[in-house]
DNA sequence: CTAATAGTGTCTCTGAGACACTATCTA
DNA sequence: TAGATAGTGTCTCAGAGACACTATTAG
């Protein structure tokens, strides 16, 4: 590759918000620094981007690093520049969102890291850098997203019931929904549709399982 | 500044749509390009980022240099990293978009550049790199914005009146709307009000002279 | 008084939200 | 048959959209 004709001494890396429900909470994956600056603090796994890749590709290889997912949905969210947002040397880093369903996570140990673990949105760690500035926005867009979006089904199993569905809802936006309000107006959408299957484990009455009609993401005016 | 430890060979730029509206239409700066690659063709505006400065200031800077403008607004759309967008070496590029009032704008000369020129968008030329895209989603970002926002009055002088104000709806979002319902609905959200002055240029009956009440960019639901 | 734009009210229909009971299953 | 969750229908009220005439001004 040519050498470019402007000095610039900026590093250029990727911090992913990787958001998953655990628990009937929201959570996201910190990882414990073992290095200086912010020793021992919690923090956004990051990674720098190689000359050969786009900052999709460094995101995403970034995740694959930490966690074995299948189905994953992963959004640009911002490009941070703040001059001394990085005590060490500029760093310029653009942060993506990745959605996560449990069922699909599992978290990878690597010795790269001393400790990977998800955090509740409501209570996280101190975080080094700018990270708390990165998540509120993160979880800003997420609200966005699942208000228009049929994004939902990112952080849902294929096969899932009404009121997981709604657990979603109430869970990420923090509010409660009223059943039968709720179910008419997601009915309305055409968005799911009946997999003609029901629940197994429940002690009381099964419950029965819907899928999302449609894999792409599309504005949908759900709530 | 300390050196990073991680050599990137990555040029980090970058891009300004910059939108207006002059005769009615919906148009953006562009410049002719003095040197290879794409020489002679139309490109957005650009800036290269120094190690000091915040992709904002840099957007900024690159804006004041080819305007003279008070009271605009810039924001932030998204980070292009294709590793072919620049044939030269490895460039990636944070697309700003900005807009601004007819009235507050004037283009500087300047020798940087052959030419600036606004185009409509419905007619645009054929642009270097990978700005056809960026330009896509900066529009589709701006009527977004003018959906859901009181951003209007960025493209508006301060005082205007209510055909001026459903004009720019008009044209950015390329329909026709119901004059009644319209004012209506534009009045019951409250974000303008009378500035009890009216238009003197006109032939006709004069329109009253309307301000918005907010200059923060505030959500409400427009159109 | 003519020409041209500014400005206004009503009706219908859709959809959001409030609200409580029946259905189904397991043990 | 008890206990627990699944699942459903109606009414009201607000707001979107269709629609046509009067008001004001300059010349």
């Amino acid at each position: 590759m040519t050498k470019k004709w402007v000095e610039q001494n900026i590093l250029i890396s990727v911090d992913n918000v990787i958001f998953t429900i655990i628990n009937d909470k929201l959570q996201i994956l910190l990882v414990s620094r073992p290095i200086e600056p912010f020793k021992w603090q919690w923090s956004l796994p990051w990674g720098v981007v190689w000359d050969k890749e786009t900052l999709e590709e460094t995101a995403y290889k970034k995740l694959e690093e930490k966690t074995s997912v299948k189905n994953i949905y992963l959004e640009q969210l911002y490009t941070f520049s703040n001059i001394r947002r990085d005590p060490r040397w500029r760093t310029i880093s653009t942060a993506y969102m990745a959605l996560v369903s449990r069922e699909n996570l599992t978290i990878k140990s690597s010795k790269a890291w001393r400790e990977s673990k998800f955090f509740p949105v409501t209570a996280l760690p101190k975080l080094g850098f700018d990270h708390k500035e990165i998540i509120e926005y993160a979880i800003k867009r997420l609200k966005w997203k699942l208000e228009y979006t049929n994004i939902a089904q990112y952080i849902l199993p294929e096969k899932f019931t009404f009121t997981q569905l709604q657990n979603v809802y109430e869970i990420v936006l923090n509010q409660k929904f009223d059943v039968r309000n709720f179910r008419k107006k997601i009915n309305s959408l055409w968005i799911i549709e009946e997999t003609w299957e029901k629940e197994v484990w429940n002690q009381y009455r099964p419950a029965r399982l819907f899928k999302f009609t449609n894999n792409n993401i599309e504005i949908v005016d759900v709530i």
